[in-house]
DNA sequence: GCTCCAGATTGATCGCCATCAATATACGTA
DNA sequence: TACGTATATTGATGGCGATCAATCTGGAGC
């Protein structure tokens, strides 16, 4: 978890052998590393990437009583998935009377998008 | 994680009055969501976030004994790490004598790119 | 053969996560 | 006020994941 920054290793090799160019670190810092890191745990699960899917595909919001019967799983494991995908900043939500209607924030996956590109 | 494909959920509804427009279903299949959320759940650790980091940044291979001391953590956790990205289809590796290579494979990022943008 | 070294594997521990049933909360309506 | 309905929260459980020390594996060199 924590990065050692010391950009050049010490490390004792065989004498006269080396086994690939010396100097190699990362290039984005820790911190970035965390937030993106935070970003693709929250859609390593294909409920929660189903549901982010849904929400792309919708310029408005969705409410909460047509994305649970999409799923298997019972109502409070989807507000559960909601809940770690507005914790990590990927989708908000609001409240409209009875209903609960969820979005994606539209920067949320920029960061890790322009990485993986 | 099974989902349910019936494309008109039925459910009942407070007569007169309805929270949003009735059909939405995700537009993604579940086999791909759960190949997508595999590749995430993968990166979701900033360790091995940075792991392909550094990979990406070479051409050719990287030792694993130049990515062992850019982090804080054991040898044995290292390989764990490079382990479970390469079940992720994520890095390949290669050996030459004592020293094992790991790389990016070219097309493995390539489908939550596509989708995250 | 034996020894040293790089890396992988094993086994154990600890904490987090996905899930559900049950309950709570909050809002609308009669 | 009381009741029903939509969503969130709680508490419990089973499983998975991150980590390390210890060990194993296999190649290089003597």
């Amino acid at each position: 978890m924590a990065i050692n920054l010391e950009l050049v290793p010490k490390q004792k090799r065989p004498a006269g052998e080396r086994c690939c160019e010396p100097v190699v670190y990362p290039d984005i810092e820790r911190r970035q590393a965390e937030r993106m890191a935070e970003v693709a745990r929250a859609l390593g699960d294909p409920v929660r990437l189903q549901l982010v899917d849904v929400l792309r595909q919708h310029a408005g919001s969705v409410c909460v009583c047509e994305l649970v019967p999409l799923f298997e799983i019972s109502q409070p494991t989807v507000s559960h998935h909601l809940k770690v995908l507005r914790e990590a900043g990927i989708v908000g939500s609001e409240r409209r009377g009875l209903w609960a209607y969820y979005y994606v924030l539209p920067d949320a996956l920029k960061e890790l998008s322009t990485w993986l590109s």
